[in-house]
DNA sequence: ACAAAAAGTAATTTATATTTGACATTTAGT
DNA sequence: ACTAAATGTCAAATATAAATTACTTTTTGT
């Protein structure tokens, strides 16, 4: 289950997968995985990546 | 900082702690854990919540 | 076409979420 | 007051998110 959602913000707000993670204080690679794989990032990674990118968590990361 | 919106939308559901441990697969501890201490649950975890108390992450965990 | 930046991915290690089991305290019903 | 259910909390073990290092592939600009 990609995160296109969160790929498609952070790509409007023109920043890289290492400027998101330095802001957000992960490494590249954890933000690459949300984006890519079938990952499970924890509610304080999520709500500090949505901040970032001025979205909420239903914006980025709720599902039906 | 307590998760006080959860514990109200599951009161108001009518589950116990130990109910809703049972429907979202985890043990009583920690929902527990999230109601009351500083606890940084997953983004799955979350999410069974919310389905399981039929509201959105944007309800039960988004703080500004 | 070429170089550089950005993105994808994998293996191993470290930090921490979650489990388990157990016990103490509070709350609600009779 | 008494009992049972629900909740709070702790220590130790386990599962997994996240870090680290390193390498490959794609994209982008010139």
């Amino acid at each position: 289950m990609k995160n296109k959602k969160m790929k498609i913000a952070r790509v409007e707000s023109d920043v890289s997968q290492e400027q998101l993670a330095e802001i957000v204080g992960v490494t590249r690679q954890t933000i690459n995985l949300i984006e890519t794989g079938n990952y499970n990032p924890s509610l304080k990674l999520c709500m500090a990546i949505c901040k970032a990118l001025n979205k909420t968590l239903n914006d980025l990361f709720w599902e039906e």
